[in-house]
DNA sequence: CAAATTTGACCAAG
DNA sequence: CTTGGTCAAATTTG
């Protein structure tokens, strides 16, 4: 694999979350521990995806869900610290889902974004309290990627990545029919028109200057930036500084 | 004010 | 013993 390309890798079934009861008053007024009696669940998706260059504030690409920040170690072998990234909505909830991400030390320009268990997101039309997990998602979308009960893991990830990106009803697809499998097939070039998503923008030029340094690859599209799988043999210029 | 985030410390497993 | 992971509290931002 030399480069280019996206980076699936199904993990496997390695989790082992502790067990035992012995609750050692780790400081802190109550005594509940964190031994989660949970069986082998722990599904493990690594993804790689280019990361967001931006010389400062690392943005984990929004997958659709909030995620609130609940620690951050450094790694042995990598240069850069890991960020572990927990269900905003879900954290109060039951949600297992977890999700890491970790910047290659070997290729800063990419994330390595880890999503470990399952959304677990019910919003109940009877429940006092729903907030919508995130702007432009519906829980049609939601329940589309969780309702299924073990899809091609990464392909139905990306695949709902990508028509999160493109938008509900923009891209083509309804739901089924996956053809971008992690081989590199299909091509569903949607239209490039892609409203950004409104996120706070104010970083000051210093770091786009920064940016552009990082990586002189500035396409038109900024969506292959996040997404190169759909773009395939496109005029890549003979920019790269690496390779 | 509330929520989200940050840092440190501790634990558990290998 | 080392690494990784999580929690907890404190702090900051909106």
């Amino acid at each position: 694999m030399g480069s280019g390309g996206l980076a699936i890798e199904s993990g496997s079934r390695s989790d082992v979350q502790a067990v035992d009861a012995s609750d050692s008053g780790r400081g802190s007024s109550s005594s509940s521990k964190r031994p989660r009696i949970r069986n082998d669940d722990a599904e493990k998706r690594t993804v790689r995806v280019p990361a967001q260059q931006f010389g400062n504030t690392e943005i984990p690409p929004e997958d659709g869900f909030s995620w609130r920040k609940y620690g951050q170690k450094e790694i042995l072998g990598s240069k850069f610290p890991r960020a572990y990234y927990r269900c905003t909505n879900q954290n109060l909830y039951h949600c297992p889902a977890k999700k890491q991400v970790q910047r290659l030390d070997d290729d800063p320009c990419r994330l390595e974004v880890v999503y470990r268990g399952e959304h677990t997101c019910h919003l109940s039309a009877t429940a006092p309290s729903a907030p919508p997990p995130a702007p432009g998602i519906t829980q049609e979308m939601a329940q589309t990627m969780i309702g299924q009960p073990q899809p091609s893991t990464a392909t139905s990830l990306g695949r709902w990545v990508l028509e999160f990106r493109l938008g509900p009803g923009g891209g083509a697809g309804s739901s089924s029919s996956s053809s971008m499998a992690a081989g590199s097939s299909g091509g569903a070039a949607g239209p490039s028109t892609v409203g950004r998503y409104g996120k706070e923008a104010d970083y000051p030029i210093t770091d786009m200057a920064d940016a552009m340094f990082n990586s002189g690859s500035s396409s038109t599209n900024s969506m292959e930036l996040i997404f190169p799988s759909i773009s395939e043999e496109k005029r890549d210029q003979p920019s790269d500084k690496n390779n």
